[in-house]
DNA sequence: TGGAGTCAATGAACCGGTTCATAAATAGTT
DNA sequence: AACTATTTATGAACCGGTTCATTGACTCCA
């Protein structure tokens, strides 16, 4: 066994040929598994990687190819709990397919969205995936439109040319809904994000629909949108529990926002059940474990992660697909002790 | 459909070069802000870019450079909440810094983070900041010594020559176990995780010196290491209290497995603060909202990201700075109603 | 034995930037 | 005016792989 100090300089393919006596085409197509090479070269060639310690560079294969084996998944933020499970699971469907995860928040900017586009496509990244603050943005959708590689929106819809996978928030919100007016609420406060994407835009038609059936229209008044921190629903929670006439029924339909809507009933001293109904937006620990549990909407965010994946590995494929496909995970409601009859 | 190579539309320096009637020496040096270039000359290859809308390309430039401008994140495995913290806040000072991140998960295995070291070499990523499943396992060891990119380790203390951000773990789980002892709690069960890692290792330890004051020692049978998911703390918690001598208090310190444990009490009818005093390894709104609300140890996981990232970037700039730098951030314990003095 | 056909291996050109030795132009000095 | 020093621009070589036209060897069969 040779044992020369190889460690300062890196081997490249050219030192593989020579010390396997073969021309370095040769040593990329054993690298590559191109079936034109004959079995006793192939073992040549590889006792040489070996004996070098030889590494592919990622990076000359990627300037060459054109395509980085990157994949870029750029959210809002990926502090909310639930969607690092979506990146958990894309991110091993992808690196199973041989491709590489890039991270980037695009803290619900339209700018920084541009950007990371630009970004992406300067690091010739094959696919992204990504939401965005607002489907309608005129430069975001000109930087979409622009993108030369694939891009699937997360949680979107309003892009028909784009992938999209979504989970079904309007059905979600309507269930929601329909069971507290079915407990006889009519005063029910909603508390949304921002209404200019998909998900709150669409919990708001749901639970629009669920009350048109009731023939009466929910009071403006107790509808809060933009709530986009777990500050902004604690300060919404307690305006709405101040008004002169206050709802019967809370429907924290934001994802993540529960924490600060019932650090705000706390606060007043509001019992959770008794004095007001609670349905949160979506399910937690928190939901699952508070006192008394809080019904919630859930939906498989895991499964949202690996059909993103999925649908956009088949796109990068180039395989033959209409264009811009839909997905859509269902939702469902789970019903605890936090929602209850209302009391008369 | 004309399926012309997307290349051939690109615009590339050579035809900056010539739209501006320049050298291409010299487009690359206003790319790059070189000095000695003449304003006009700048700008008559400036308008030239934007009226081509020419866009480098970094991967020509990273094979060049021999560095990519990638850094890379492994940890165990990103569904953890408060991580996200950590990731988020570290991505932020990385993009200010013009890197962008790689973001795998390891799953907590030796193979696995191997393998990832071997991925990050190819890509000529130029730092790597990641957790160990064993911060004793030879092959991983060696592969980090391997690794030609500066490493840090996250919340790993043992190999001494990378740059490691932890938290006072041992610290945190000392004062944990002090308060417990301070009310007069002898049986006191813990769940850890894998101790053959810093965060669990040090809980430990500081767990065993809070007790060694007391001069009794901690009984064996109410350890419980390798709790690594939900539903190990079930499982966990309900055979601790099906003891013929349960413990009075349960300390559990493994991050995120609060959950698993309230379950496991809840569905043997057992009141927490009353029948049991409960401690969290970690906060999070479900600590603090329960009924009553968990005692929880608690870090700042975004100061951590920060640090991470700052001193990560100061490694590969090559500053001239001691090997193995050690970051701690202090931990606390805050006090609520979960933890109560043992009745008698 | 010779010619067609098959199959492996070769190595120069190429991907798209950056670098640097060299040349040209300009400024400064005596 | 002559010469040196300084500044600015040039373009070929280079980074480390992959590709493909070409060459060489071997097989098959008339």
């Amino acid at each position: 066994m040779s044992s020369q100090p190889l460690r300062s300089q890196t081997v490249k393919v050219k030192d593989v040929a020579r010390e396997a006596g073969v021309a370095v085409g040769t040593v990329s197509r054993v690298l590559n598994g191109h079936p034109t090479v004959t079995p006793a070269l192939r073992e040549r060639v590889e006792r040489a990687m070996a004996d070098l310690g030889y590494e592919v560079d990622v990076t000359a294969q990627s300037m060459r190819a054109g395509r980085s084996r990157l994949v870029a998944c750029a959210i809002r933020d990926f502090d909310i709990p639930r969607f690092a499970l979506f990146i958990k699971e894309a991110e091993v469907v992808l690196r199973e397919a041989g491709y590489t995860l890039l991270l980037a928040s695009t803290t619900n900017r339209p700018d920084v969205e541009i950007d990371l586009l630009g970004a992406f496509r300067r690091r010739r990244v094959d696919g992204v995936m990504m939401t965005l603050s607002d489907e309608r943005h005129r430069d975001v959708r000109e930087a979409l439109s622009e993108a030369p590689m694939p891009v699937l929106l997360i949680d979107r819809d309003s892009i028909a040319s784009l992938d999209r996978v979504m989970a079904d928030h309007r059905e979600g919100a309507r269930l929601a809904t329909n069971h507290l007016i079915g407990f006889g609420h009519r005063r029910i406060a909603m508390l949304v994000g921002d209404t200019k994407a998909f998900p709150s835009r669409s919990r708001l038609d749901g639970f629009r629909e669920a009350y048109s059936a009731t023939g009466i229209a929910p009071d403006p008044k107790l509808l809060r949108d933009n709530v986009l921190s777990s500050e902004d629903a604690y300060r919404a929670t307690a305006s709405l529990m101040s008004l002169a006439n206050p709802p019967t029924a809370l429907f924290v339909a934001a994802m993540d926002m529960l924490g600060g809507c019932l650090r705000a009933l706390r606060t007043m001293s509001i019992a959770v059940g008794d004095g007001i109904s609670v349905v949160a937006g979506s399910d937690s620990d928190l939901a699952e474990l508070h006192t008394p549990p809080i019904t919630a909407i859930e939906w498989d965010l895991a499964a949202m992660g690996r059909h993103a994946a999925t649908m956009l590995l088949e796109r990068m494929r180039g395989d033959e697909i209409e264009r811009g496909r839909g997905l859509t995970v269902p939702t469902q409601l789970i019903i605890r002790g936090s929602s209850r009859p209302l009391a008369n």
